[in-house]
Parts: C-alpha cells; sequence; structure tokens
DNA sequence: CGTCAATATGCGCGTTCGCGAATATCTATT
DNA sequence: AATAGATATTCGCGAACGCGCATATTGACG
C-alpha cells in the first residue's frame, strides 16, 4: 500500500508503516542508514526540521521511493490514508 | 507527470520542473510558503539537509502531494527520469 | 551589446540539527 | 508482577540550517 504525506507526521507515519511491515527496529533501520535509533525516532515523530537526507536514507534503508504528483482529489477511502 | 525521487536532487529537481511549469518564480514560492528566494534556491539545488518542513511547505504551495511506496523495478523509461 | 529579471552566493545571527552516550518510558510476553 | 525489548528523551558538542540583507552571477530578449 504507497502513502500519502502532505505533512511531516505523515511522512513519519508513513515510515514507521513500512518499517513494521518488514519486521525492523528502529536500530535496525538505524544501523542500515547510518543514523542514531534517536534520529529514526524523531524522523518517525515527524520532527518538521528533520534533514532531507535522513528521510531519502530512511527511505532507501527501507527500499521505498518517493513520488511528487499533483494533490489528488481526496475519495473516502483516501481520506481513511491520512488518519 | 509524476516524479520519482531517491535522492536530495532528484527531490529538488521535481519541485523546479512542477513550479516552473506553473509559471512561478523561485521568489513567487518563497512567498507562498514564508520562506526565502535563497532557500527554494538551495531547495532546487538539492541540499541533502534542507528542513522537512522547507519540502513540504514547497509541495504546499505548489499544490502537490508526496507517495511513499516500494521502489519500482526500473524500465528504459523510469530511468530517463533518473537523469 | 545592453538591460532587466531570475537565480546563486555571501555575511552574521539565533536556532536546531544529528552525533555519542546514557537514561527514561512504554509495551509485550510469560 | 517481573523481565526484556523497543522506543522516547536528555546532555553537551560541532556543524549547518533558515533568517534578513546584500551582492554576484546567470539567462532571456530586444
Amino acid at each position: 500500500m504507497d502513502t500519502i504525506a502532505r505533512t511531516p507526521q505523515q511522512v513519519g507515519a508513513g515510515i514507521r508503516r513500512f518499517r513494521r511491515q518488514k519486521k525492523l527496529t528502529q536500530r535496525d533501520l538505524g544501523e542500515k542508514m547510518h543514523a542514531r535509533q534517536a534520529t529514526v525516532s524523531k524522523l518517525e515523530a515527524g520532527e518538521p526540521a528533520t534533514q532531507l537526507r535522513i528521510l531519502l536514507d530512511a527511505l532507501a534503508g527501507l527500499d521505498l521511493e518517493l513520488v511528487i504528483r499533483p494533490r489528488t482529489k481526496l475519495t473516502a477511502e483516501a481520506i481513511e490514508d491520512l488518519f
């Protein structure tokens, strides 16, 4: 399932969902991306000042990618994803 | 056209493409997102320490959204986008 | 070639990152 | 209830942010 994100919190929640799906701990992911467990924690919490490098390293570590696209109209189903 | 991004540079390039598509200057976008033209410049250049907040503010200003998804296999066509 | 808009780069400042290291808190699971 | 594992939070540090402001540098066009 893809995740739509329009806020740092939603980005963090998306990362967390995929990480858990892969049965990895924050420490595991941290090692893959050469970051501390504490840093992964802040990223997943949606800290807005997190650096872009941290986000992309995390995505790489989880074998994910980012798509930038025009905002979609919200269907009832898509609204679910935002919460 | 959607943009796939796996590096800060690709994120920046995507933003720039959509901004130009909308005929906005860096200054225009900066005003929409309450940031300096210089900050937009760094974001588009792919500065890896750019803050997540800046990225999301820019996306909002351009009426874009982010999708997080598993990496796709690269088709010949998709490879073009990465350069 | 000249001009003007757009973009990139510089300075000093206050703030906050991510770091190592440690610790607190929460969450199973038994 | 007790323990172990996972996650959240804190300290001090060096580095780099984004800011206002100002100034190169680049690009497009007549």
